[in-house]
DNA sequence: TATTGTTATACTCTATAACTATA
DNA sequence: TATAGTTATAGAGTATAACAATA
């Protein structure tokens, strides 16, 4: 099981003989690193950075956005609160209800999140350059594949 | 970008269209999402689990370990202790530098790490029930060659 | 002097419980 | 009563800086 992902280069050898459970946890732990040094980039952690790429395209309430992150409501209190602080994020009252708080990305904000996730894509794409063309498109569909079905067997979940 | 793995199921349309950057990045989450169902099983978290997996074949002290985690010194004092104080991990000292101090797992410890790798495993698996095992193999042979590729420029930058 | 590890301190992130305001 | 959001509180995890013991 791959809890090392930044084991020395003398571990290279064993990497070669990865079992599908390893390669993919380490594969996780790779991107999941490269998001980690996006996100310093820019002096954010990676919740805040998920937090502006949820809002990129909504403006969601309090309460959907602690269900968008999978967070308690308080937590994302405090989530919005230093980001707002940054000035990365706005509050607003709803008009539908008096109790809500709508939630939005500022221009700052905007700007932040476009250039972190340019950065990764960036990441990505170099991850990718040892693959031909062929491979490339060979491994998006496989990994499509796994999500639409991961996907489906949440939303079975989620409605039985 | 896939800074909201968790939407709700009609985005399932959305993720039949994946690009590369998106579907890798959303893998990596619902990946990571499943080490931390299986560290919270045995109340634990993803780094203290970690912390677990990297003990299993050695014996290192707080130094490689932090070198291994990827922290700094101090935060692997206040990790061991929380772990130590749980009975998972123990502290010896070095006999051959009385600087250094040894950490290793205690029987608890080790039940806690192989039985949440077991779990994560058959999650993996699980994910993976969908393709053929052709195509498994295929995954399996190019996720193998981005670990090598990137493992060998990380290399290639330790030695710069 | 340099290195190993701990301590002191501060901040982010998270959850639970109690609270206010609105529905 | 129920829901939306905040506050109070507690704990994990992280880093920086200062320190003691050893090399």
């Amino acid at each position: 099981m791959a809890f090392s992902p930044d084991d020395p280069p003398d571990d290279v050898g064993a990497r070669q003989r990865l079992t599908e459970v390893d390669g993919l946890a380490q594969l996780s732990f790779v991107i999941q690193g490269m998001l980690e040094r996006r996100a310093a980039e820019h002096d954010l952690s990676v919740i805040q950075t998920r937090l502006l790429g949820v809002l990129r395209d909504r403006q969601p309430t309090m309460n959907e956005l602690a269900r968008l992150l999978g967070l308690d409501k308080s937590s994302v209190t405090g989530l919005v609160d230093r980001a707002e602080r940054r000035g990365l994020v706005r509050r607003a009252p709803s008009a539908a209800d008096r109790r809500a708080v709508l939630v939005s990305l500022t221009e700052d904000g905007h700007a932040f999140v476009t250039r972190a996730a340019g950065g990764f894509a960036g990441d990505i794409t170099t991850l990718l350059g040892v693959l031909s063309p062929g491979e490339r498109a060979t491994l998006a569909g496989l990994v499509s594949q796994l999500l639409v079905a991961h996907a489906a067997k949440g939303g079975i979940d989620l409605f039985a």
